[in-house]
DNA sequence: ATAGTCAGTCCATAAGTTAAACCCACTTAA
DNA sequence: TTAAGTGGGTTTAACTTATGGACTGACTAT
C-alpha cells in the first residue's frame, strides 16, 4: 500500500497521519510551537539533512499548515510560520508532549513544560468533551459513523 | 543526528516521537484503538508488509505500549493489546483525529467518529488545563522549564 | 489428503535519508 | 576590493529502511 492512499480515508486519525505522520514533520511542527522560523534553525535544531528539510517545508506549506513569509529580499528569504491550521494541532503536541512526560520514562526536573497564561499553572492538559464537559476516558469512547 | 538520540531528550514531545514518529506505529495503535489484537488484522487493515509490522510490534511491546496475550498454543499466537501506557495515548488519537476531521478536506458524512458513552453525544474533543478547567488555546501556552 | 489459518523468515529490489561538496546572491569586516 | 559570512538551494553517492513475493512451520477444518 502507498501511504498517499490514507489521505483520503474514512478515518480522520489516517487522514492527519497521511500529512503528520513521517520521521519529521512532527519533529518540525514542534520547533514551530517553539518559536522557530527559520530554515537554519530547523537545521540546528533537529540535526535534520538539509535535503529533508527542504521537502518537509514544502510539503508542510503546500498543505497549508505553514506559511512563508518573506524577511528580506535579494535573495528572498522565507520564515515558517504556522496558519491557522497549523496551530490547530497544539492540541496534539500538548497531549503528545503529556504522553511522553508521564508514561516515557526521563528526568523529569529537566524537561521543558507548558505554563498556562490565563491562570498561571504548569499546564496538566487533559482532553474533556464539548458537549458535556466532563473529562474523557479511553474506556468511554466508541468508534462510530458520523450521523 | 540519529533518531534514537531524542529519546533522552528535555523535551517530552521529542521523546514521545521518539517511539511513535515513524512512518507506521501510529497508524497501528490507531488500529489497537479501533479493536485490532492479531497480526492478522494489522496487516489487512494497513496493507504494510509484514516484515515492518513484525518489527513495530515488538518495539511497541518492548516499550510496554502492547503487551501480548496468548490466545493458542501449539504454535503460540499472541493477542496485541494496548497497556495502561497504551491506553494513555487516547487522547493524542482524539485530538489528531480531531484534527484530521476539521482541517483536512475530505467528506464528513463518510467519516469515523466517536461517540461519548457517558453523555450519549458524537465526542467533540478538546483540551482543558487540569489547574483551571478552562480550555487550553494556542495562544495561552507558554514553554517554560519545570519547576 | 488438501486446503486454509496465522504467523515468522528470507531475499532482491525499491524508496527514503544522509553527509559532503558545491553553487548562489547577497552583506559585512578588513 | 578582497575575503569571509549568511541563509539558503542543488547534486551526488553512500547508506539505511521498506517493500512484495516466496517459502516455512505448526497446526485446524473439510
Amino acid at each position: 500500500m502507498r501511504w498517499s492512499d490514507f489521505e483520503s480515508a474514512d478515518c480522520p486519525i489516517a487522514r492527519a497521519l497521511s500529512i503528520l505522520g513521517d520521521r519529521w514533520t512532527l519533529m518540525i511542527l514542534r520547533d514551530c510551537f517553539f518559536g522557530v522560523q527559520r530554515f537554519d534553525g530547523f537545521q540546528a535544531n533537529l540535526g535534520i539533512s538539509r535535503t529533508i528539510l527542504r521537502d518537509r517545508l514544502a510539503h508542510l506549506v503546500n498543505a497549508g499548515i505553514l506559511v512563508q513569509r518573506p524577511y528580506q529580499d535579494r535573495p528572498v528569504r522565507y520564515d515558517y510560520l504556522l496558519s491557522a491550521k497549523g496551530k490547530a494541532l497544539n492540541s496534539v503536541m500538548l497531549m503528545l508532549g503529556e504522553w511522553g512526560r508521564t508514561a516515557v520514562d526521563g528526568q523529569p526536573e529537566t524537561q521543558v513544560r507548558h505554563r498556562h497564561q490565563t491562570c498561571g499553572h504548569v499546564l496538566t492538559p487533559y482532553v474533556a468533551c464539548a458537549a458535556c464537559g466532563e473529562e474523557v476516558l479511553a474506556k468511554d469512547v466508541r468508534a462510530t459513523r458520523a450521523a
